[in-house]
DNA sequence: TTCAATTGTTCAAGAATATCGAACAATTAG
DNA sequence: CTAATTGTTCGATATTCTTGAACAATTGAA
């Protein structure tokens, strides 16, 4: 396996991490993260192919949005709070909020609870 | 030319709108309108054909960003801002933000002068 | 009216990206 | 060593993006 690329805090871009956030697959998996604090690929339970699931999660990591551990089979994932929001102020809790917001009328979206 | 669709508020996603500014060329669209107010398409520069350049608008406008009306030949846009922070409360004022702070160091993105 | 110019949209084709199942790699447990 | 677990990678298909060309709607001038 090649080692897992993270980027530098200054290198994250504003549409990077928009179109990270743009997917209701990757948007799920921010907010679980949120909520739940660190958390393997397999917890969160979404519609698609694990495979699907790992490019989310690829797409999320170089958009800045997580950091991945390994520990042992599992990689831990963890929301970059701190990089986000010294790069773009405010943007990730607004956005969970507003995704607060909107999960309620939104119930035919995907199941937070796996 | 078929009618132009718009959503209403109520049908705004977040996926979407944040689906919707997750590209460099939209993004730039939604920075200008935030700054001018009302534009035509053709008054935004950017390194694109017009027919991707419309496809871009629609994207904005069924994704509730923006609104248009035609006068003359023209269709000037308009951010949709009051639908959108009533259904996202600071979200686009944030983004906008963010976008600012974002600007400086990426002067290879595109000009916002035409 | 008729013709040309302007502004955007629509269409068809090729390029780029997403999704999936299957195979693979890394680690752990028995 | 073998099997089970957790993710990644690969190849094929499907969806979406981008573009030039053609088209539509409006305006203004001859």
């Amino acid at each position: 396996m090649r080692p897992i690329y993270h980027p530098d805090p200054k290198d994250l871009t504003l549409e990077g991490v928009l179109y990270a956030l743009g997917d209701p697959v990757r948007l799920a998996i921010v907010k679980r993260l949120a909520t739940e604090g660190e958390l393997p690929c397999a917890a969160i339970a979404v519609p698609v192919a694990k495979s699907t699931l790992s490019h989310h999660f690829k797409i999320l990591r170089e958009a800045g949005l997580l950091t991945c551990r390994k520990q042992g089979t599992q990689h831990l994932n963890s929301l970059r709070w701190e990089d986000l929001d010294h790069r773009f102020p405010g943007l990730l809790a607004t956005v969970l909020r507003a995704a607060e917001v909107n999960t309620p009328a939104n119930s035919k979206a995907i199941s937070s609870n796996p």
